[in-house]
RNA sequence: GCGGGGGUGGCAGAGUGGUCAAAUGCGCAAGGUUGAGGGCCUUGUUCCUUAGUGGAUGCGCGAGUUCGAACCUCGUCCCCCGCACCA
């Protein structure tokens, strides 16, 4: 078969029949196949990209022919820096650089044979795309969800820009692990996602996702119970709320810490003697970069006190408050510090602050003086006024309770979770619409002014690249008509990510992000493909927009994914398949060379997809091999009958094959259908039916050696609409298959049996069998009824759950010598079981004989060489 | 430290109480076919023993439960991946 024309045959007429493009439909059931949206880079794709896509692809297929209404679309994410930088450095315009990118993209991946409905294909630098991003953005600030505020950010000095948290990994920029993140002071925009913490979270429990995902956003929203304990600032009619989970320590308390960025740190120091040293302190922590700040190696306490005292409500005591490096500005920004925390007692001991404990494993007294390390397990509370003697875990929340009711505090939900930022500093984004007027402040653009066009006309290089564009600065305020300056800053590309899913549903429409109903019909995406470095980015942003835009009334999604599936990474040469890095496989080579159906094959064929798995030259060998026994299954004429056989093993194949698909299991999908083809070829004629359904089952993986069968066999195209084959399970007789000249040989074995028991005909004979065989050892205890007296048969047979029935029986021809057998027969399979049984008995009586039945035996030929096929084993 | 996932034959990778010396593919070996040692087909591929049967060892390591464990329980070692001074 000549692969390439094969390919482009297919792929042109599924092209010109348009036969993978879908609308909304009232008769049949959707399903929704993603891949999450690639970013289009310059340098196209590789044969781990071609996984991913073929994939999505394979389950698309799959489900369309089961008869939904499958969308499956494919689009760009087309904005963000690296277009910005690539195009800086080739010397053209990102505009440019990334329609040329997205071309090059297109033409791959149709020759991957990607059953995409191209007519949806979105990309989201373009207006009509992003006009939609600043309607989103405008709703958020309506809302009161969208602000701009000064904060301390996440500077990244190589991509001169601001990042969100989600964006900051070790300390260091997402991008370059070698930049560490520089804190900067600066005005931004930020979008409240924390005021969706809670849905996010619960909403977790619904999804059909990887737990490690799941596990992973949980810990990122880090929701926590705790109390917010007001201390009133002594001298001053002032109170400030610590924030503390452990509100069971509140009478070991004996200092207050408050984080470096508080705006109270310096302000109590103020005017007292203290004032310079703070200053340090806070300077101090301040140059620690977030690597030393957040890591094991640069955890040095480092503090001063304020001057200032605060009083613990519950007691009177009076608190010295220090500045902490270690305190966050997280919660309150203030912690409550004892001896019953690591950080506390080391800060304590650096700084000669009194310690007191008030748990024990028993209830009695710690001495504070002598304790060499915080008390970190729970126990009896001591020192604790009414609480004295309660265990800490019963008392906490009852503690609680206590403190809110005297009005010393309250409770409190706190999140790791913050909001997200979302300005940066770069030219390659969505531009935000704001305006900035002298006399009006903040104004926004109105909606019909959208969408505010990023300009093509920019200079890069210094700061940011819109300010350079004085058409674009330089406007007028919406309000009051004065002029007025141009926000220049451009959103981060995960607000472009956050709802591209929805806008595949409705892609040309002109009047708003996208219709409600197409919305719900086709959301909730079923099979959504993706890696797992989106775990804590995309993954809840577009949670979050979905469940916005759910509140707006957009539509009525309480979660975008219902299924995720994370795939495997290629590898190649050990490490991860890259093509800045040089490993890499095209899929144009190895098309060229076995075509794209073998790649797509042994893609699927050596592992799981969710495993990483190594490219291998052999491999794709092997894949080939089979391939070609694959376009030369078909026999020259068909039978007219099906034989049973045939047929058992047809209805097998389809049951284990679509339960597979199902699952995502596709290399055990292949093997079934591997040995179906094995099954055919060795059969030499068969059925057409049998054709037909390989062909069918093939077809999500070989599309286009299954279309091109498909019309050699006479059918009318395409098999990639054709109906998936369906089973019937009454069909399926295992003993026809593998085990089909068994039944022969019981029936030889019982010949021979019988010849070997007439020597005794009145002894007792013991059968073991197993459940599995359960028909065997039917059909051995009829047979060897014809020979013996029912009395001196023994028999057992081991049925699943009651395997231990054997060791009673055991016991019972132990006890009555009588019943002794001197024959015990049984299978190969249970000679473990024997081995155990066998000293026992041995014990009791002179000699037995073992019979083993040979067609256990691995070994066909043997066993055919074996006349009688059974072998004897006597045991002196 | 916390959380999640893993350790199976020369390699990749199935199997999660008995049809398991362990699917399938690669690799390797032998035989067949063909003017080659390339392609294809067949068989074999832990060790000992056999004409065939059989036995021993064996799924990170150690113990346990069971008539029976790659699979269950406990302990232990190692690897990967997240989070990490979050009070």
């Amino acid at each position: 078969m000549d692969h390439k024309a094969v390919q482009q045959k297919w792929q042109k007429a599924w092209e010109d029949e348009k036969i993978f493009e879908v609308k909304e439909s009232k008769t049949k059931n959707k399903f929704y196949v993603l891949e999450m949206y690639p970013y289009p880079s310059g340098s196209g794709l590789h044969m781990g990209h071609a996984k991913n896509y073929t994939l999505g692809d394979a389950s698309a297929r799959f489900k369309r022919m089961q008869g939904y209404n499958v969308l499956y679309p494919m689009g760009y994410d087309s904005f963000g820096l690296p277009a910005e930088n690539a195009a800086i450095k080739d010397n053209t315009h990102p505009r440019a650089y990334t329609e040329k990118s997205i071309a090059n993209f297109i033409r791959q991946q149709k020759e991957l044979g990607l059953s995409y409905d191209w007519s949806r294909t979105l990309a989201s630098h373009r207006p009509d795309y992003y006009r939609w991003d600043q309607w989103i953005f405008l709703e958020l600030y309506k809302k009161g969800l969208a602000y701009k505020k000064t904060a301390i950010v996440n500077w990244c000095s190589t991509c001169q820009t601001v990042l969100a948290n989600e964006q900051v990994v070790n300390g260091a920029c997402w991008r370059h692990e070698d930049t560490p993140i520089d804190n900067k002071e600066l005005n931004q925009w930020f979008i409240k996602i924390t005021a969706y913490a809670d849905q996010l979270l619960s909403g977790l429990e619904k999804l059909d996702w990887p737990e490690d995902i799941k596990q992973m956003q949980k810990n990122w929203i880090g929701k926590s119970n705790g109390v917010d304990i007001h201390f009133a600032l002594e001298g001053i009619d002032t109170l400030l709320p610590a924030y503390t989970t452990r509100c069971d320590t509140i009478y070991s308390v004996t200092f207050l810490c408050i984080a470096p960025e508080h705006p109270l740190a310096i302000e109590l120091s103020k005017g007292t003697s203290h004032e310079a040293e703070v200053r340090q302190a806070i300077e101090q922590s301040r140059k620690q970069s977030l690597i030393e700040r957040t890591t094991e190696t640069g955890q040095d306490k480092i503090g001063a006190f304020t001057g200032k005292y605060a009083i613990n409500p519950v007691n009177g005591e009076r608190l010295p408050i220090y500045v902490a490096n270690f305190v966050l500005m997280y919660g309150t920004g203030i912690v409550m510090a004892d001896a019953h925390d690591q950080r506390d007692f080391e800060f304590a001991r650096k700084y000669n602050i009194p310690l007191k404990f008030v748990i024990s494993d028993d209830g009695s007294p710690i001495n504070p003086e002598k304790a060499s390390c915080a008390f970190l397990s729970d126990g009896v509370l001591f020192d604790s006024g009414d609480w004295t003697g309660m265990h800490n875990r019963q008392a906490l929340p009852e503690m609680a309770e206590w403190i809110e009711k005297n009005g010393w505090g309250k409770q409190t939900v706190n999140y790791k979770l913050r909001d997200w930022l979302i300005s940066r500093q770069r030219y390659w984004g969505c531009p935000i619409p704001m305006v900035y007027c002298d006399s009006c402040g903040i104004v926004s653009v109105p909606e019909k002014e959208l969408p505010v066009l990023l300009p093509e006309d920019v200079t890069f290089g210094s700061g940011n690249p819109l300010a350079t564009n004085r058409n674009f600065v330089e406007t007028s305020c919406p309000s009051c008509k004065k002029p007025a300056r141009r926000e220049t800053d451009t959103m981060d590309t995960f607000m472009d990510s956050s709802w591209y899913f929805l806008r595949y549903c409705d892609p040309h429409n002109d009047k708003k992000p996208f219709a409600k109903a197409k919305v719900d019909y086709w959301l909730p995406i079923d099979h959504y493909i993706g890696g797992k470095e989106h775990a804590t980015g995309h993954l809840i942003y577009s949670r979050f927009i979905t469940k916005f835009l759910k509140d707006l009334g957009m539509h009525s999604i309480d979660e975008p994914a219902k299924r995720l599936f994370n795939q495997g990474m290629l590898h190649k040469d050990g490490v991860v398949m890259s093509k800045s890095k040089g490993h890499y496989v095209l899929p144009e080579e190895v098309s060229e060379k076995y075509g794209i159906d073998t790649a797509r094959f042994y893609l699927f064929f050596v592992a799981g997809p969710e495993k990483d798995m190594e490219w291998s030259d052999q491999g794709i060998e092997g894949a080939f091999r089979f391939m070609k026994k694959f376009t030369e299954f078909l026999p020259e004429t068909f039978t007219s009958k099906t034989d049973p056989k045939e047929e058992s093993v047809r209805n097998k194949t389809i049951r284990d094959v679509t339960s597979y698909y199902e699952s995502s299991t596709f290399n055990k999908a292949l093997i079934e259908l591997a040995s179906f083809t094995d099954f055919l070829r060795n059969k030499g004629s068969f059925s057409k039916k049998s054709a037909e359904t390989l062909i069918l089952l093939m077809s999500p993986i070989t599309p286009h050696i299954s279309e091109e069968l498909w019309e050699k066999i006479g059918k009318k195209p395409f098999c990639s609409l054709a109906k998936w084959p369906t089973f019937d399970e009454t069909k399926i007789k295992p003993e026809l298959e593998a085990e089909d000249d068994f039944a022969e040989k019981v029936r030889q074995d019982m010949l021979t049996l019988n010849t070997l028991i007439k020597f005794k005909p009145k002894s007792h004979t013991l059968i073991i069998s197993a459940a599995w065989k359960y028909d065997f050892y039917k059909k051995l205890k009829e047979e060897l009824a014809k020979t013996r007296d029912m009395k001196t048969l023994i028999t057992s047979c081991m049925v699943k759950g009651h395997e231990s029935e054997i060791a009673p029986l055991v016991a019972a021809v132990l006890k009555d010598p009588s019943r002794l057998p001197d024959f015990i027969l049984s299978q190969a399979t249970e000679k473990k079981a024997l081995n155990t049984l066998l000293p026992k008995l041995e014990k009791e009586f002179d000699s037995h004989i073992t019979i083993t039945f040979a067609e256990q035996s691995q070994d066909k030929k043997a066993a055919n060489a074996m006349p009688g096929k059974v072998a004897i084993v006597a045991h002196e």
